[in-house]
DNA sequence: ACAAAAGTGTTGCTGGTACACCCATGT
DNA sequence: ACATGGGTGTACCAGCAACACTTTTGT
């Protein structure tokens, strides 16, 4: 082990240019729900090695920005959107995962409302994948979708960034289904509808679906501000 | 925007060397538990920028080790222990968070039993903090240290991690204040040694306390076989 | 009239919380 | 005997799950 190594810190280290060897990047896992199944959003890769194949959109670190800076920039530049929920998720660093080089990738999870992303406008080799559909990527990409999955089944129960995915206005079927595909379960409609009434999270603005074969339900939207308040009281339920 | 840096993957620009100027690192946030208080494993910062200061045990990565491997590396190296419970949180990457350059540093949780570690073999500048009692530290640990505190106190209510920090054999009473300390809140005994029970986690040793000045307790271990069944069942419980 | 989904209430069970008394050990 | 904490049981309440019928709209 060289010296260098063995130092309480690393300010020895940096001043030598042998350590700044790597690349960082981000990868956004973009998620969305087209009404009947959720989807991810993916570019064809046009490397050699992975012909064909789809990956995540990412970029490089830049030198002067941060890494959630740059994976809003990913959203932006690449898919248009600003004002993104957007969460790290993991970093990925195994030494192979690039055929190209070093990188270090960081994943985030990006929920979108589909209808605002133009993918014409995007153009060329973007497209929306239905996620049960996908069965290998590029790089270790495939690995970075399936834990970001994870982390949304999991969050979506913990917290109420489900409605990223919604538009403005829902019906409590929407936000069902949407439940259902996510977590791959299904829910008895009354219990969950009185479960999501009781969170007071839900307002009703007064209108009703429209364009639907059958009896029309109800709009609703999320209150952020219930949930602000809400938010304060701590939740302890000690369970493994 | 230069070209490069609208190409559809990364290809172009990792050929070149001019993307590899970052170093990456990984620091550990080693929590123990002393019997009273919960604490953190840090070590003296000899920067001059932090004179005086602590910081989390990190290091940086090698060209040709994975991020886990680097953490798992730092607890060998630095406190001289294997087999520890390690788990990724999030990674920092603030362009000015480091003096001396651009590190992006990744964050291991990390739960030892405290009586496996022994300071006076690795010498020098490793100590105990208090958690509580930490003000400030070098770089942007502090921020680093509580975002991975805000994680246990998330993580032992939804998977049995705090073993770890206990010894194999513990009574109801060391669990229950242990979970006290790193929550900031209290149970009821009674409920508290039920919850547990009907886990059905714990095993009961058949043997008890020794040299308390008190009625002994009986003491259990975790029961990982146990654990394995329960966690095939799924955890649906839908609430924000 | 029929199909499709909206909307609504009750009951039983389960799990959480609040709470009080007796027991074993060391001093 | 006293102090300290171990060990146990009960009663109430809230939240969840299971379950069926009526209503509204479009075709």
């Amino acid at each position: 082990m060289s010296e260098v190594l063995k130092s309480n810190n690393k300010t020895s280290e940096l001043q030598t240019a042998t350590n700044f060897q790597f690349a960082n990047s981000v990868d956004c896992v973009i998620f969305a729900y087209d009404g009947r199944v959720l989807k991810v959003l993916l570019i064809e890769s046009d490397l050699p090695d992975y012909k064909g194949q789809c990956s995540l959109l990412g970029d490089l670190l830049r030198p002067d920005e941060d890494l959630a800076e740059a994976s809003h920039r990913v959203l932006s530049e690449k898919v248009g959107l600003t004002n993104v929920f957007l969460e790290q998720v993991k970093s990925f660093g195994s030494f192979k995962r690039h055929p190209s080089g070093r990188v270090i990738t960081t994943a985030y999870l990006a929920l979108v409302n589909i209808k605002d992303v133009q993918l014409n406008k995007m153009g060329n080799a973007l497209s929306w994948h239905a996620v049960s559909k996908i069965n290998s990527m590029a790089f270790d990409h495939k690995l970075i979708l399936d834990t970001c999955l994870q982390v949304l089944q999991r969050k979506i129960q913990e917290e109420p960034i489900i409605f990223n995915l919604l538009e403005k206005r829902f019906s409590l079927r929407d936000l069902q289904l949407l439940f259902e595909q996510i977590l791959g379960i299904e829910f008895d409609r009354r219990n969950f509808r009185k479960k999501l009434f009781t969170t007071g999270l839900l307002t009703d603005v007064g209108e009703m679906e429209k364009d639907v074969k059958h009896r029309p339900g109800k709009l609703y939207t999320f209150n952020h501000e219930a949930y602000e308040q809400i938010k304060k009281k701590s939740f302890v339920g000690i369970l493994f």
